[in-house]
RNA sequence: GGGCGCGUAGCUCAGCGGUAGAGCACCUCCCUGACACGGAGGGGGUCACAGGUUCAAUCCCUGUCGCGCCCA
């Protein structure tokens, strides 16, 4: 028997009831609670709802009944129209009065709360209406299941399978001011008829009541969701057969955030598959999301949300676009912060000094240039550096890598174009006029343009003005230019041979001198030496003679010459330092200019390393496991490894006998 | 409690059965005729830990620990 209202009420048995909790018995509500709603559906109870919607007491739907000293109805009665919070404080106070309460303990329970206004939620039951998501889940989730449309990453296909295996009746009607009214109309006997216009809910209604009547509409709207996942088709002009429709669905790609798979993705599949009969996209690209420094969401609250516009302002659009594309991982967070993107402007920086110093050397566009006529090494090599970098990028983008994209522009751009290149090229820039500087501007004016296009993706304004300023073509052209293309580079494996040989070499004597502290104003001699494997040798000679000036101007070298005659010896030996490239063994002349001390310590170094190596390598060679199981190549190679540290040890011996080692 | 992901150089992250990589930071030298937001050279990692599979494991499997996220 309930207090005051007199009503007769069930009493059931259910699991939700914790009889550990209390006296072990539980008074519930179905009309104003989730757990209690299920009970109530479990054990067929009334429903009858207390509150309206501005959460006052409601007494319409409570039966009341006299029971001496039980109830009292014209307290009930009193309570309508009142406040939720006053009216359990009379209540409680009308119990007490009544001595029908036994005792007030304090209770700890959950109590959800409005995330905006902070104030306690009072679940209600409405009249809603619903969409069969278990139907129109199925096609969507198998159009994932046969990869009509693919995740990338693909893990989060389980994400979208968890959601859509599981999921429950969709609500779609909002008391909301703004959105698409609900297409329903209601008879004044109730009666309810759904159509796309009004008229054709009148034509319903005569047909089916026998005469016209007042229909009023349903006066909610559709869930945003619902709408939104209208949006592949209905902004195309849908429902109509519009050219856009056919032309432009399904589409490509969605990239989106992996918060909104179920929101939104997981809702254009099904109104894609269900109104269209074919997926909205054939392939959903998860980012990460962007977070702070430290990894923390950015939040308002927090206060650590970053300004694009404020990192445009300081950086530039373009730093900020490459720094993000250059640290988009594969299903990674993104931590940007201020230093990230500061770290990446240099880049483009260094893009519009290297364009400068081209348009200083006079290299522009030349619509007529072929790759394929140029005869010099140095320009087949930067055409075969450049396919490579076109392949690289292509074959990233293709499989959204834009961490890969970013850093195979980036090294081209800076390691070979302007570390290498260029600096080959200022020498030829320099020199006469001829046909020599004519094929270096057109390889030149050529490979920028590829590094434009390349580049545009994630740095539109830079490649743009740059694009323009050297007449690529007009202002705003460079968006509608096609995607670069690998062009044929005659002898580009040999072209490959040589300059790797040459920028190798200068490597090498640069990190002698810089280990032996050589002075930088020192010109010293380099010899070369008899040794090393013929066929080399000859080649290496005659690179020697092509690169001539790079060589020396970029080793910092006097001169380079074959050895005459017996090599020195003993004391006469002393200060010819010895190093090799591609196993062709030089002497740099660097009497007077080192400490004996510091040579030997650099060339023990370098043996200690060759002999770990040649350890390990001997050690997996005198496995028979391993020459019997491993594969074929994988011997070889450790075999040619080991001839190779076993020579370098043989040189620096060598070396080191003769200054006294 | 269930599920997913991540622990690799000081930092941020790639790599993924057979030589451990990048950028930034750091150290040394250099304002050389595009660029000091630059150039050259260099140091730095028992690839979280413990087992297992394999001729071979940072990589595959199992477990442990730590961190993050999702669902309940």
């Amino acid at each position: 028997m309930l207090p005051l209202t007199g009503r007769r009420i069930p009493v059931v048995a259910d699991e939700y009831s914790d009889p550990a909790k209390g006296s072990g018995a539980v008074k519930i509500t179905p009309a104003h609670d989730f757990n209690d709603f299920e009970v109530g559906k479990r054990h067929n109870l009334a429903m009858p709802s207390i509150l309206n919607a501005e959460a006052r007491v409601m007494l319409a739907e409570i039966e009341l009944a006299e029971v001496p000293g039980i109830s009292d109805l014209d307290f009930v009665r009193g309570l309508e129209g009142q406040d939720r919070f006053a009216a359990r404080k009379a209540i409680v106070a009308r119990l007490e009065e009544m001595e029908l309460v036994e005792k007030i303990e304090p209770h700890t329970h959950q109590v959800p709360h409005g995330d905006r206004g902070g104030v306690p939620i009072e679940p209600r039951l409405t009249w809603q209406w619903y969409a069969d998501a278990a139907t129109l889940a199925k096609p969507a989730i198998e159009a994932v299941e046969t990869g009509k449309t693919q995740f990338v990453p693909k893990q989060w296909e389980n994400t979208f399978f968890a959601w859509m295996r599981d999921i429950q009746p969709w609500c779609i009607s909002r008391q909301l001011w703004w959105g698409h009214q609900i297409p329903a109309w209601y008879a004044p006997n109730g009666e309810i008829f759904v159509a796309r216009t009004e008229e054709e809910a009148l034509a319903q209604a005569r047909a089916k009541l026998g005469a016209d009547v007042t229909l009023q509409r349903d006066p909610d709207v559709l869930d945003t969701w619902f709408s939104s996942a209208l949006w592949p088709f209905s902004t195309l002009g849908w429902p109509d057969k519009t050219v856009e429709v056919a032309k432009y669905y399904p589409g490509d790609v969605l990239v989106t955030g992996f918060d909104i798979i179920f929101f939104w993705v997981a809702r254009m599949m099904m109104m894609g598959c269900h109104f269209m009969g074919e997926v909205p996209f054939r392939t959903v690209y998860i980012h990460g999301l962007v977070r702070d420094e430290k990894g923390q969401k950015m939040s308002k609250s927090k206060g650590n949300v970053m300004d694009p516009l404020e990192l445009i302002d300081a950086f530039g659009a373009d730093a900020l676009r490459f720094t993000i594309a250059s640290l988009a991982g594969p299903g990674r967070d993104i931590k940007l912060g201020r230093k990230r993107v500061e770290d990446h402007r240099s880049f483009g920086t260094k893009l519009w000094n290297a364009a400068r110093f081209c348009e200083m050397n006079g290299i522009a566009p030349r619509p007529g240039f072929d790759p394929a006529s140029v005869t010099l090494p140095l320009s087949r090599w930067l055409l075969d550096a450049a396919n490579k970098a076109i392949a690289e990028a292509t074959a990233a983008l293709e499989i959204y890598r834009f961490d890969d994209y970013a850093a195979a522009c980036y090294r081209f751009t800076w390691g070979s174009f302007c570390d290498w290149f260029l600096e080959f090229a200022k020498p030829v820039f320099m020199g006469p006029d001829g046909a020599e500087k004519e094929e270096i501007r057109g390889v030149a004016q050529h490979v920028l343009g590829t590094i434009l296009r390349l580049l545009h993706p994630v740095m539109p304004y830079v490649t743009e003005e740059l694009w323009d300023r050297f007449g690529y073509g007009a202002e705003c052209s460079l968006i509608g230019e096609a995607w670069p293309q690998p062009v044929a580079v005659p002898g580009a494996e040999a072209a490959r041979a040589e300059l790797d040989w040459v920028v190798a070499f200068i490597t090498e004597v640069r990190s002698v001198r810089a280990e032996l502290g050589v002075p930088v104003a020192a010109k010293p001699a380099v010899l070369g030496l008899p040794g090393g494997e013929p066929s080399l040798q000859a080649l290496a000679a005659q690179w020697q003679v092509g690169h001539q000036d790079a060589l020396l101007r970029y080793a910092r070298l006097a001169e380079i010459s074959a050895q005459q005659g017996e090599a020195p010896s003993g004391a006469e030996a002393a200060g010819l330092v010895a190093f090799s490239v591609g196993g062709v063994p030089f002497s740099m002349d660097l009497r007077g200019h080192i400490d004996l001390a510091a040579e030997r310590t650099r060339l023990a170094k370098a043996r200690g390393v060759a002999e770990a190596e040649v350890k390990k390598v001997h050690a997996k060679l005198g496995n028979p496991d391993f020459v019997a199981r491993a594969k074929p190549e994988v011997v070889e190679e450790n075999h040619e490894r080991l001839a190779n540290f076993e020579a370098e040890i043989a040189r620096l011996n060598a070396a080191l006998a003769r200054i006294g080692g």
